[in-house]
DNA sequence: GCGAGAGTTCAATTTAGTTTGAACAAACCG
DNA sequence: CGGTTTGTTCAAACTAAATTGAACTCTCGC
């Protein structure tokens, strides 16, 4: 594991570690990666920006894992990269306005999904027209009704919650 | 596969497997177990109440996990027990109210993570204090209050949320 | 142009979480 | 009672999704 003569400045200290693992339970709620949480977490603790590799070493999770987390918190509006100055390497730092946040998750991750169901439905909606019996028609188009109420109400609540976690 | 010559009452028609494909869609957004999402579905197109065997047979799915879906869906307040007059056997209905889907979600699902949230985070505020450098324990101190400003966010918004969707 | 460093990609592996199914319990009934 | 039907439990098997790491590309400095 480990390595067992180590005192170098890579391992997390204890705080470190609790904060990241409040923010991996965070993300598992949202059904994100555990890998996102521990840089989002490692990233929101730290006084300076990191670079990849400090992620990977900190962390011990593989280039591959932080170059796929960075670039979905990149996505979602959670990380930017710092003025790295000369540096050739870039930096990242967390964005920690819970505005900014919730706007880039609910633009990534639920619109899309509201969108495209929104679509199935009401390709749904039609095929049930076509039904013969004259009763289950009737009891599918209710149904169908239903479910597009759901999809406006969905619509309609983005918004303010938006709005209300920018204050 | 399927049996060969069949013919049966059990297959679902195109169009019930059409919906129960978005309801599987669905739960997934809000990482629930796919067969959650086909239970309820299902239910969700049948006109009559439908028994936990009647739900094995249509969706070929275990008993065990007809059983497991069943009360997760009856905590979620997504389902209910239809009166089956003399009838042992339990038939089970949807509650198709999106206040109540919503309520239930919130209550099973997000409440009890915002809570141990909470608690989590104020012990780890608790400890940040013992930092010994003081610009350290200063940062800590202001990352630790937006965490704590974030959760207090959450538990103001999701009241308003209901009652957004349940009208 | 060449070598070194930084970052990306993706097939293979690992892991976490779901589903299965066999054993069990409980309720009913002759 | 003994048998049948209904539903539950849980260890084991399976599957979908995350992670790894080796091969790759790109860019920079010399």
């Amino acid at each position: 594991m480990d390595d067992l003569l180590n005192g170098d400045q890579y391992e997390l200290d204890p705080l470190e570690r609790q904060v990241v693992a409040v923010f991996v339970d965070g993300v598992r709620v949202l059904g994100l990666p555990r890998s996102i949480g521990e840089i989002y977490g490692l990233l929101f603790i730290s006084q300076t920006a990191l670079s990849l590799d400090d992620l990977v070493q900190r962390l011990h999770i593989s280039k591959g894992s932080a170059s796929q987390g960075l670039r979905m918190l990149k996505s979602l509006g959670a990380v930017r990269e710092a003025e790295s100055g000369t540096e050739r390497r870039t930096y990242y730092e967390p964005a920690i306005e819970l505005k900014r946040l919730a706007g880039g998750f609910i633009r990534e991750q639920i619109r899309p999904h509201l969108e495209s169901g929104k679509t199935k439905i009401s390709r749904l909606s039609e095929t049930a027209q076509d039904i013969d019996d004259p009763e289950r028609r009737k009891f599918l188009s209710e149904r169908m009704e239903r479910l597009e109420t759901w999809m406006r109400s969905g619509g309609r609540v983005l918004p303010v919650l938006q709005k209300l976690l920018g204050q």
